[in-house]
DNA sequence: GCAGTGACTAGTA
DNA sequence: ATACTAGCCACTG
């Protein structure tokens, strides 16, 4: 069972439009827990394939893909962002252009 | 409660 | 521009 602020965290990570990603600063203030950027990461650490949560729309700062322990999963977030519209460009996400905006 | 760890971020060189 | 360092706060043992 996962605690109550990571639930909240995947809240706001389903929030995320198709073809548009977020930053683990901007999912962690959007759920409100701002700073917390680590814990988002953490949490989406302990997601699974078969949560429902799109977890590959969720990006550093930099507009990269974090490495995880797997980092065959690094391509693979590339293809599905890739499948939603998003271009990726040297594993790099241009978030001007596809950083998701909660106000619309 | 203490120590170690982490899918981060911002600052400095 | 890249590389390194410090700060951050919650989860785990």
């Amino acid at each position: 069972m996962v605690s109550k602020r990571y639930e909240m965290i995947y809240e706001v990570v389903k929030r995320i439009p198709k073809g548009r990603v977020a930053t683990y600063g901007q999912v962690a203030e959007l759920a409100g827990y701002a700073g917390e950027a680590r814990q988002v990461g953490y949490a989406l650490s302990a997601l699974g394939e078969e949560s429902g949560v799109p977890w590959q729309r969720v990006i550093n700062a930099k507009g990269e893909i974090s490495a995880r322990w797997d980092p065959s999963c690094e391509s693979e977030q590339v293809q599905l962002l890739r499948a939603e519209g998003v271009v990726v460009e040297e594993g790099k996400i241009s978030l001007e252009k596809y950083r998701w905006r909660a106000r619309g």
